[in-house]
DNA sequence: AACTATTTATAAGA
DNA sequence: TTCTTATAAATAGTT
């Protein structure tokens, strides 16, 4: 539809395609609209030229492309199986938040903030949940307490074995083993804010920031 | 462009609209295309009649029109502030699944399962943190017990003197009194699968059916 | 769905 | 860029 007919593969001259960018954007953008208003439908146009610029259309809630696009979207998940649109996106978020809240208020309460709201049932059904807690961990520290003996006794023999030099080796020898644990003892009584490199697993929770006040 | 000139607005005959709808739609996709081929460009196009029917359209990655969304919805949220597109949800997403799942290892940590990670060091300190927690909540049991108390001295005494009637009064009251405390005392001593209604804040946390163990 | 008289879009040139 | 104009394309109304 021009002086002469042309062929439908990329123009290489860069300023003649520019020029019928222009034009024929013009008339896709014209002819999307014309289309909407005749035939009662909702149209949106998405163009990027090759320069990277952007250039919308949007019949329907005039101006308004994402109301397509979430409406296109929602079609698709319908169909298409598995892909999820915008707005189920930001539903999930919404649960997720909601779930995060409950955690973390669940969180300052286990830690003995904020328990005002708490019934009298509701503390001593915690006090028994933290003193359940509180046998396991101290069941698991003796646990590795005892390892440690273990380990450091066979050590000894071993020296000894090898040295073998033997003057007062029993007391000397358990001396020094129990200052090792004690040392580790008084090391976890350093306040909470001492950074101490060896717990990844609590440094990784960033509400302990908050909730541990040792 | 045909046997008469039209005005452009809705159709009001339902066939002839179709037949137009039907027509222009395929003229419009073609001109998208050839806009693509042509000027080297992206072009999606999104179609629904007014019968509720999609079409689309996509040039550039073929047949991705979801790409060419994410493209546009990436551009809309630099220029038109605040709103935000699939891909930045979807990474908000990530991170907030993150750290829902730091919090709820940590909790089972607190709540005294899977301590195999942790060091000495990183034990003790939880102990601490657990006999911080417990003696609050402690406190914070002798507050409400107290005040329980003092009610029930307090609706005692105005009964008294309304009926004027007193034989054995101090004693029996105080049974009375005790009785009540110790069978809230022996009711939160019931395993916790049995549900007890007045601790909606222990039962909105999902994670509580998990972690307690009484 | 085909046909065709017309209108419309636009390629090339200025 | 924008305007002009010859010509290709699209399509309204008809069959």
């Amino acid at each position: 539809m021009g002086r002469g007919r042309i062929e439908i593969k990329r123009i290489e001259n860069t300023s003649s395609r520019q020029v019928t960018f222009s034009k024929r954007r013009g008339g896709l953008l014209k002819k999307a609209n014309e289309l909407a208003v005749l035939c009662d439908a909702q149209v949106g146009v998405i163009i990027f030229s090759y320069t990277g610029k952007m250039y919308d259309f949007c019949s329907s809630p005039p101006n308004n492309l994402q109301y397509l696009i979430d409406k296109y979207q929602k079609q698709v998940s319908v169909q298409g199986e598995g892909f999820s649109s915008r707005q189920q996106l930001m539903y999930e978020i919404e649960k997720m938040k909601a779930e995060n809240d409950k955690l973390e208020v669940f969180m300052r309460q286990y830690l003995g903030e904020d328990l005002t709201s708490f019934s009298l049932n509701d503390i001593m059904q915690l006090e028994q949940q933290l003193e359940s807690s509180i046998n396991k961990v101290r069941k698991r520290k003796e646990e590795l307490l005892s390892q440690q003996l273990t380990n450091l006794r066979r050590k000894m023999h071993n020296e000894h074995a090898m040295v073998a030099i033997d003057e007062k080796p029993g007391p000397s020898a358990m001396m020094d083993l129990f200052g090792n644990v004690y040392q580790q003892d008084s090391a976890s009584e350093l306040p909470a804010y001492r950074l101490q490199p060896m717990q990844p697993n609590l440094q990784q929770v960033g509400f302990m920031n908050h909730g541990l006040q040792l």
